[in-house]
RNA sequence: GGCCGAGUAGCAAAGUGGUUAUGCAGCGGCCUGCAAAGCCGUUUACAUCGGUUCGAUUCCGAUCUCGGCCUCCA
């Protein structure tokens, strides 16, 4: 079974075949540090994740990119609102980023480029595309001439004739078409700016990743992934600056897009303010929950962020990692291969819901296996698979006992109340014992009785 | 206006030209002091209207509804 890939490009699914299967290159759309990244930044950053696992399994070297653009208005106006550098406040949000992904259990890129390193590379393709004639400098700004490119649209099916229809802005002056975007843009003294043979300025959004991408990636990539709202303009911009820089050769082979997460069925957006933060959403569930989540979605589809989502999801890993801890003293066997089943949803443009049931699949057949090879083979595909797709990380016992906050009861004030029920349950004082697990679940302690002994968790 | 996407049972969500998705919730049974958990069984589907077909939720066409992009945005 081979990897199948849906290219935006061609909106189809096709056979992913690696430009070179020594060196597999992908790249992802990385946030831009102002502030706390919401839920619906985190869809790609656990999607591509996936993606970059499964690359990982099927070619020995796989350089994944992910961008930290570090340099932008935004940034800009929060640094002159506290009065420091940007690059305090791109260091500050760039550090809770991370945080906040890891607690998704993503694997780090291999490469972490930030925009701001990379300056005289895009002063570079700026003086490449003004030679080639898809550039010229106007008034301190670098405007890309999108006319120079016979193609220009392809990525987002749009010709000239309906941008122009559909442009909503005031056309600048100093642009020769309507449609030119800015590479580079002039900087006052108050904002930050670097030297150019164009005056001091500071680069246009799109370039960024177009020099980052020929730099650590090379001029043709195989896997460019983002969210949906990039296809256009910014990665149509970016096919437009690195296809013209290059003398017309391929940039990307395979254009990836992730649907985005609404709420109330509307587009969560910072602009509109209708977002959740993942650090609030994390205060609420385990990281898995939400690696859950956004996993139990085909990566494409709209996903709806309500109240019962995160319940839902934990519920759903509650009972893989029960059926881990009713097999908790099961030895697990050596050297298990990755389950088919899984793989090949995972190979199916990353069918993960599909993924996510067949792991529910061998929870089943592991609760009702009963020869001790058998659960010790199905212990390990189940564990082998949840860990391939960055769930089942954690102890089981633990799992049941996480908390969101550390209000009402510890662990020991629970423990002790259980051994009390139990001594009530000895002396068949069977109406206290309900009363102790009645006062318990009240409190959101559920308990089982096992013949182990008895096991609580947290609602 | 142009382009794109979605509409599956109470909820979430896959998939398929004819056979159980899956999870949560519900119902019945086993188990249990009673529960819970687990196991077994089970009830609710494929927006609407046409067409193709022996047969369509699945293919084709039309319609309706919802959402997105065209401007910063994952």
């Amino acid at each position: 079974m081979s990897l199948m890939i849906h290219n935006t490009l061609t909106r189809q699914k096709e056979v992913f075949q690696p430009l070179d299967d020594k060196r597999v290159t992908m790249y992802v759309c990385g946030p831009t540090v102002y502030n706390l990244i919401h839920i619906g930044n985190a869809r790609p950053v656990v999607v591509f994740d996936m993606l970059f696992r499964v690359l990982r399994k099927q070619y020995p070297n796989v350089v994944y990119a992910r961008n930290v653009t570090d340099v932008d208005d935004k940034i800009n106006q929060a640094a002159k609102d506290n009065g420091e550098a940007i690059a305090e406040v791109a260091g500050r949000f760039v550090s809770a980023y991370h945080e906040d992904i890891a607690a998704l259990n993503t694997l780090p890129p291999t490469v972490e480029p930030f925009a701001t390193d990379h300056i005289s590379e895009m002063i570079d393709m700026m003086s490449t595309l003004i030679e080639l004639g898809h550039a010229y400098a106007a008034e301190g700004h670098v405007l890309f001439h999108v006319p120079s490119m016979a193609d220009y649209g392809k990525l987002s099916g749009r010709n000239q004739e309906d941008m122009i229809a559909g442009a909503r802005v005031e056309v600048a002056p100093y642009k020769r078409d309507a449609a030119d975007f800015v590479l580079w843009k002039p900087s006052t003294e108050d904002l930050p700016g670097w030297d150019s043979p164009w005056g001091r300025g500071r680069p246009g959004w799109h370039l960024e990743c177009s020099s980052m991408i020929e730099k650590h990636l090379g001029e043709t990539i195989d896997i460019h992934g983002g969210g949906q709202d990039l296809i256009f303009p910014h990665h149509e911009n970016e096919i437009a600056q690195s296809q013209c820089a290059h003398g017309g050769k391929e940039y990307v082979k395979y254009w990836m897009h992730n649907g985005y997460i609404t709420i109330d069925n509307a587009k969560m957006s910072k602009s509109e303010g209708n977002f959740f933060t993942l650090r609030d959403i994390l205060a609420q569930a385990p990281g898995e929950a939400v690696r859950y989540a956004l996993l139990n979605g085909h990566y494409r589809k709209p996903l709806d962020w309500s109240e019962g989502t995160l319940e839902q999801s934990k519920s759903a890993l509650d009972r893989l990692y029960k059926a881990l801890e009713l097999a908790a003293d099961v030895t697990v066997s050596d050297g298990v291969e990755m389950p088919e089943a899984v793989m090949a949803a995972l190979e199916d443009d990353l069918n993960t819901p599909l993924a996510l049931s067949e792991l529910h699949a061998l929870a089943t057949a592991l609760n009702s296996a009963a020869e001790l090879p058998e659960k010790s083979q199905l212990k390990a595909q189940l564990l082998v698979a949840g860990q391939f797709m960055g769930l089942l990380t954690e102890n089981a016992a633990e799992w049941f006992k996480w908390s969101a906050n550390s209000d009402g009861l510890s662990d020991a004030d629970i423990d002790a109340l259980i051994e009390q029920r139990q001594t009530a349950r000895k002396d068949r004082d069977f109406a206290r014992a309900d009363e102790i697990r009645d006062e318990l679940k009240a409190q959101g302690i559920l308990l089982e009785d096992t013949a182990g002994g008895t096991k609580w968790l947290r609602e």
